[in-house]
DNA sequence: GTGGTCTAGACCACC
DNA sequence: GTGGTCTAGACCACG
């Protein structure tokens, strides 16, 4: 389910909560889903557990994801508190700078558009 | 002229490649224009010269500046050759990924297009 | 396994380098197979990690060797891309250069050829 | 007649120096040609006369030209003196790193004998 | 343990 | 003056 590219220099752990939340976007998981305990996440993945745990307390932390102490892990409800801000500002750098670089690589505007409009027709 | 944020997880040395290919592309800097040498810039900067030879040699890579033997530092012509299919395939990554995290924050289509098209307005 | 000479022209990282894909040519190293970290290799060398990284990071760039995030670094499987054009041209002016130098040292078109061949079954 | 690349990695006095090999071995230059004076020629190469002064010493060290004092420089008759062995020995590691490259960008043997029987038939 | 980044400072070749 | 290379050492994130 969770594809880990060993080589890439976005980090493991980062790998798995972009999935996760990409996961959710896309519908594959819905609100109330159990997703895998740390040990078994690590054993599908072959990474260690500590990489799995720090993906999951971010997640936590981004209330994604809700730990139920001894009964497992689950896809949390959509949180209803407003981002932080901090958050979408540093996504919307990120974005830009990719737009940027993309821009010098010769993409168009229409071609960027038609790239985001497939982006959102994936989501559910 | 550039500004390093010291304390941003992005390295310093890569603050230095985007700003110059952003001013490149904003029409600040033009083909010929000479930049500062290593040295100068890092004593602008505030950072150590091998600082700044790391974005310089990266940038000379990639066909953004030239470096004329003992004479210094300009601003290339517009490559003619077709860029690498994988750095247009990393940089789509990079996108999607800030697409979908920006998504999840709640942004909306015509939001993200919109801030495309600001993006694209600001270049020359 | 690696010769370093420190007298050379060439700049030690750039010794590292070709031996490197020297080795993988001969068959001494296949994909797969594990190199020496920074720091080992730098130890075996006598010249400062900064070094040796310096020419991994080429090596990884070149697509030559793929680091493992936190495992180490490996021979990668042979890329499936195609070369830049940019790379060739440069390599074929240096043969050129190398020719006419040894031309005007009296070396025989067939004697160039048999040193070719020579090469050419070097390797594995 | 000399055409200098001014951001090729190849210093710009050794550029001169092969160009000017190059031009007796493919018959341009012939000895006793008269050759441009250090000054005439930075003028017409935009490079300081420092430069040619140095290009000039070593090719007269090599006995491709010769000095006539107050007369001007003029290219040498050829040397009947067998080439030092340490200059073939050095060439021929240049050309075997620049092969290795090329096989390693996918060149075969015939392309590569080819290029060389090419190079032999620009000689004069 | 791994590589990535940065500092501080040296020496060199080239122009 | 320019950039290129190397050393010696530090700190950090990742696994």
């Amino acid at each position: 389910m969770i594809q880990i590219n060993q080589s890439s220099s976005q980090p493991i752990f980062e790998q798995i909560i972009t999935q996760i939340k990409q996961g959710v976007l896309r519908g594959h998981l819905k609100p109330g889903d159990p997703i895998p305990s740390v040990r078994k996440m690590a054993l599908q993945l072959s990474v260690t557990p500590g990489t799995v745990a720090k993906a999951y307390n971010e997640l936590e932390r981004q209330e994604v994801i809700v730990t139920l102490r001894g009964k497992g892990t689950y896809i949390a409800e959509p949180s209803t508190n407003r981002p932080a801000e901090i958050q979408v500002t540093k996504a919307m750098k990120t974005l830009e700078d990719a737009c940027m670089e993309l821009i010098y690589l010769g993409i168009t505007e229409e071609e960027m558009k038609e790239k985001i409009h497939t982006i959102y027709k994936q989501i559910k």
